[in-house]
DNA sequence: AGGTTGACCTGTCAGC
DNA sequence: TGCTGACAGGTCAACC
């Protein structure tokens, strides 16, 4: 589920309640996509830096090393108030912090949680070397996005969730950005021209700023830190619309397989 | 090398 | 009610 608005929800609601608490006690569930890493105990007594994102990786730094935590297709990370519990079904990761208790409720379990020693670790470089320019960050103009998009034949929207043009752009928020900027789905990434390249920027930024100011998409289980849910998903124009009428123009809102993945797109605003 | 496909894992829902 | 298959927000290794 977490795209980028998604994770941004979550740090920005984690960072003041964590940053400065140490850490009292850590458990393990079932195993994620990748081992910690370390052993827990050597978690222990580590102190909270502060909170940061990569592409769809929230970073927590400690006074010594760092967690990477990838949410994958269901997770989430709670906060409650309270000394360290069971881990209840689905909960795969927890750490008292303080007075607090973090966990990560991942039911799909493609999420995962990394310990390294340091950013520059061999294994932290390799998870992030091929994520691509953070949406928002100013060295990314049109210009630059326009060469990637110029290196691909592939589908535009294939590029887009490949995240190495732009990260964070996840299958939601591509259908929304494809039909604000009026590209079709299955354009040849090459076959984008200069002009609606800057059509794209304009709606990655406009979709993933409205995203993360609603909360984040809760199509099912999404919920920030504090158990809130995001309410973007009643916000769509595209996504999950199939059949509905466009905003737009009226035509009828079409389903496509791409890949494994749907796409939604308005047949008449976004020309092949 | 670039592009495509399947695999990872579990829950939910539609259809029979 | 119970079974089966399709589908779900993301990567990543293995193949042409």
């Amino acid at each position: 589920m977490p795209e980028l608005p998604e994770v941004e929800v979550t740090r920005r609601g984690l960072e003041p309640q964590i940053a400065g608490l140490c850490v009292k006690s850590v458990l393990l569930g079932k195993p994620l996509r990748w081992p910690l890493g370390v052993d827990p105990q050597r978690l222990v007594g580590r102190t909270v830096v502060g909170v940061s994102r990569r592409g769809k990786y929230l970073l927590i730094a400690l006074d010594a090393g760092v967690l990477l935590i990838h949410l994958g297709m269901s997770g989430s990370l709670q906060l409650s108030e309270g000394p360290a519990r069971a881990l209840r079904a689905h909960e795969h990761f927890g750490a008292e912090l303080g007075p607090r208790w973090l966990t990560l409720l991942d039911p799909r379990r493609f999420g995962a949680v990394v310990w390294a020693d340091s950013m520059q670790s061999p294994q932290v470089k390799k998870l992030l070397q091929n994520i691509g320019p953070e949406p928002f960050t100013l060295e990314l103009t049109a210009d630059s996005l326009w060469a990637e998009l110029k290196r691909s034949r592939s589908p535009i929207k294939t590029v887009l969730l490949a995240g190495r043009a732009v990260c964070g752009v996840g299958n939601i928020y591509a259908s929304e950005v494809l039909y604000l900027a009026r590209i079709r789905p299955q354009r040849p990434a090459n076959r984008v021209t200069r002009p609606e390249a800057t059509r794209l920027l304009a709606a990655i930024r406009s979709v993933l700023q409205a995203a993360i100011d609603a909360g984040g998409s809760s199509l099912r289980d999404f919920r920030a830190t504090g158990g809130e849910l995001g309410h973007f998903q009643t916000m769509t124009r595209v996504y999950g619309r199939a059949g509905e009428g466009c905003q737009a123009c009226g035509s009828v809102i079409r389903l496509a397989r791409q890949g494994q993945r749907s796409s939604y797109f308005c047949p008449t605003c976004q020309p092949r």
